[in-house]
DNA sequence: TCACCTATTGCATAAAATTGCATAGAGACT
DNA sequence: AGTCTCTATGCAATTTTATGCAATAGGTGA
């Protein structure tokens, strides 16, 4: 009774070897049925439950994959994006649906990640999450890459690294929610976000922007681009500074929920309304973007289908099946902080 | 080559036996510091690591710790409580600065989760995170207690559960923001958020506000309490509740920021001034809280010595040292939407 | 010289499951 | 009866590491 019943305890019980508790456990067609429950009903009553390190050593794999959150180490411990955090959800659920369970490891970019998991036959496989620059280490890609190591990256498909990636198609979201605008009427546009290659997400969310403007010949009009981290006291800055030359835009697309609040924060603050004077958008759909005054409309990305979708990629490799790079279509959320001036 | 390198190649190529390779390897001072010193060499070289799986069989430990996490089915699945979010990033770096893996689990409450960690030597113990009445499971801890699995859970302590926990100080929390706003001047008080056993958090917070008013004498003036759970919705419906009584408070305390920034929505829509007219308070410090308008005041959980705290008491259990319930202190943080009248 | 001690190292085993191969028994067909 | 097939089961090997115990070598003191 003391320690925890093994297959053997059961195999004795049952008069049966060991290796047809095995079997039946794992519902083997090799074992006659009424043997294989006779073993399953004595297996419950015992309480007993398989020994993973056991059973992974002697399968050489382990139904566990490993998450790495990379995060950006200019950020506050504790406060890490949302958007990650609602995919982590996803992830897990998609993980405990295909029975593997879900290592957690916040990384900062300097530990010697790359070995660890999958050598030490902790995981299976390797999901990479982070924004931007984290793949700077293109090292450490090419390292997991020669090992042979199972992973999949969050983030745009990028011909400069090795391995398949699953991204949320940022483009097309910047593209729709200016093809709003412009249906609402505005016209001379401005955009708030950093858009260079530290920041591809937002990047591709601006091209996707001037790609709106262009099809509908709003370039002549275009106020400019302002640079600002995803942060709300950015886009106030940012903000601020757009306001300091004299004339506005009448609307203002934001790379994320943040900076749209601290742009219209801004607004306030010079006397300008929103929307009747500046439309202004959002990116991520954060919770407090419904209740903003006004609400907020935005631009919300799929994590469910991230989550989803990456589970499935690391279990396609893990089972040596072929994968490839996938978009994920985002959705606009119309809301007031987009209404026509006709609405005034 | 093919294949990872196990302790054997290396005893091979050292010309020892595998165990010194082991003794080696752990910094054993049964093996002669030169031969150390060259069999970590080689090990390096071929990219040596220790197979988990099998350490773990032999040790009869995993080195890993489970975190559960219960969330409200009433919620949107992508929308977790970005309180346990922060813990989850202390919690992590507890936890590989202790060398210990993290295996992360999201339950529905219908899981039997109970004994599946431990028992498979999954994880050495668990971290039961959640809210409120996760643990009407009642049955299930009592379960983990009998089993003598290792845990942790997050909350008030309570004499009706088994099992050592360890929690924020609501109490406190809600005592010192009722103080500060009581030094501000305000004596006719309002409480917006659920107040029953089902949330104990919040029932905590709500004792610690009537406590606070009861040391000041102001319990004459005291408005009432109005149900809210956690979102901006119900903190606007309570407050809508609240203002129709005719007259109002000159201070609402809210037992969280969501609640408390729908609480000022409310008054914007019935003309009421935020803080000339009534001061409010929220509970929880999240990101927007900063950048409201006005700027919220607000309690601050101490989210790093939460997670740091949760990780040392399970790791005093599993080596068998005796630990006990915890409080954490929370810290009031002051902004625009407390200030005293003499500011308008 | 012998007994004994110390410092290292090797041997053998245990940890608990999975799985290829061998085999027993039952039934069928020649 | 002999052989063949098929099913259900058992045997034994395998996975990799950690560790108690034995063994060896070299030195020391009586």
């Amino acid at each position: 009774m003391k320690g925890k019943a093994t297959s053997f305890d059961i195999a004795h019980r049952a008069g049966v070897s060991q290796s047809t508790v095995s079997r039946a456990l794992s519902n083997s067609p090799l074992v006659n049925k009424e043997t294989r429950e006779r073993i399953q009903q004595i297996a419950k009553e015992l309480n007993y439950k398989v020994d993973k390190n056991a059973s992974n050593l002697r399968k050489q794999r382990s139904s566990t994959i490993a998450l790495l959150l990379f995060e950006d180490p200019s950020t506050d411990d504790s406060q890490i994006n949302p958007f990650f955090i609602s995919i982590l959800g996803s992830i897990t659920k998609a993980c405990s649906a295909a029975n593997y369970d879900l290592l957690v490891s916040f990384q900062n970019l300097t530990d010697d990640w790359h070995a660890e998991f999958e050598d030490t036959h902790k995981a299976d496989g390797l999901i990479l999450l982070g924004y931007g620059d984290y793949l700077d280490y293109e090292a450490k890609i090419n390292q997991l890459q020669e090992q042979d190591t199972h992973f999949v990256r969050w983030g745009a498909a990028d011909p400069k690294y090795p391995g398949i990636s699953v991204g949320s198609n940022n483009f097309q979201g910047g593209y729709v929610v200016t093809e709003h605008l412009i249906a609402q009427g505005r016209t001379r546009f401005a955009f708030v976000g950093e858009a260079d290659s530290h920041a591809p997400e937002f990047l591709a969310r601006f091209q996707g922007f001037t790609h709106a403007l262009t099809q509908a010949n709003l370039m002549d009009q275009y106020f400019g681009q302002f640079d600002a981290i995803f942060t709300v006291e950015a886009g106030m800055e940012a903000a601020i500074e757009l306001f300091a030359e004299g004339e506005h835009p009448d609307a203002i697309v934001c790379a994320s929920d943040l900076i749209a609040l601290g742009v219209i924060q801004a607004m306030r603050q010079v006397g300008l309304r929103c929307p009747e004077d500046i439309a202004v958008t959002g990116y991520d759909n954060i919770p407090i973007a419904a209740f903003a005054e006004p609400a907020l409309t935005t631009v919300q990305q799929d994590t469910k289908a991230a989550g989803v979708t990456l589970v499935e990629h690391i279990l396609k490799q893990i089972n040596d099946e072929s994968t490839s790079d996938t978009l994920i279509p985002a959705s606009l959320i119309i809301r007031d902080s987009s209404k026509p001036y006709s609405k005034t």
